[in-house]
DNA sequence: AACTTATCCAACCGCCGCTAC
DNA sequence: AGTAGCGGCGGTTGGATAAGT
């Protein structure tokens, strides 16, 4: 392996430290279990290993078939595709992309050079977005529409996109929201093509049916991959 | 059976952005 | 404004195991 294997007793000490104290505070984490790991070992083996309903085994069609969407969709933003796929961690996806897809989808597109519909992915440091054919310059959101501050917002406000097992879907946060009345205020909605304008979106930011806090992302997705061909 | 190659996956590393001081 | 500490992320490494020859 990579570095120094876990024990049983390790395992037993972390878990139990976190059902004690609770997850965060990661620094602290070596001293309360009384580990002899850094607070990054401590906080991968238990995201990746002992944190409870983690899926093992391999991955369905169904599972893989979503990785190669969002991968074409988010680029290698592992955390927020796992974020996706319930009980599966960004290192299983990353690994088995690393392993299976890249190889497979390198070697399909080699074969596809002439339909050189390369579609860009989102990423932070892009100075663009690509929906469809349309492409949309990337703002940083200004001050006021968030707690926090630049582009990060953005990305925070997808990476924290939590799944609730019990709709199938993510929750989106308040600050969410607040992510989207931006960009509604920018303009940059209002650059989507019509059909891409989710009426979530819109509900959102004209604030008709946020009271739940709760908006499918999921759909917004698909639209997505609609106007990016990948379901076709 | 012995060896080589491919695959799996746990763990580490370096970097980044945020926050507090 | 500068900086240290922190959480988090993606890239990489390398040992274990399976499959092939």
């Amino acid at each position: 392996m990579g570095g120094v294997a876990w024990t049983e007793e390790e395992d037993h000490m972390l878990k139990k430290c976190i059902e004690q104290y609770g997850e965060g505070k990661w620094h602290r984490v070596p001293l309360l279990a009384g580990l002899n790991r850094c607070r990054k070992s401590c906080r991968l083996r238990w995201l990746n290993y002992l944190r409870p309903n983690i899926k093992r085994g391999r991955f369905g069609e169904e599972e893989i078939e979503m990785i190669i969407k969002l991968h074409k969709l988010l680029g290698n933003r592992w955390s927020l595709i796992a974020g996706r796929l319930p009980g599966r961690t960004a290192n299983d996806v990353k690994n088995y992309w690393n392993c299976h897809l890249s190889k497979k989808l390198s070697a399909l597109e080699a074969k596809n050079t002439q339909i050189n519909r390369k579609t860009e992915s989102i990423r932070p440091n892009e100075p663009k977005i690509n929906i469809g054919s349309s492409s949309v310059k990337r703002r940083s959101l200004p001050s006021e529409c968030s707690t926090n501050q630049g582009t990060q917002q953005q990305e925070s406000a997808i990476s924290s996109l939590t799944f609730d097992p019990e709709r199938e879907s993510h929750i989106v946060e308040p600050q969410q929201e607040n992510i989207y009345s931006c960009l509604h205020q920018q303009g940059i909605i209002d650059e989507l093509p019509m059909d891409f304008k989710y009426e979530g979106v819109e509900a959102m930011v004209s604030g008709v049916g946020s009271s739940t806090n709760q908006w499918d992302w999921d759909d917004l997705l698909l639209d997505m991959d609609l106007y990016n061909g990948f379901s076709s």
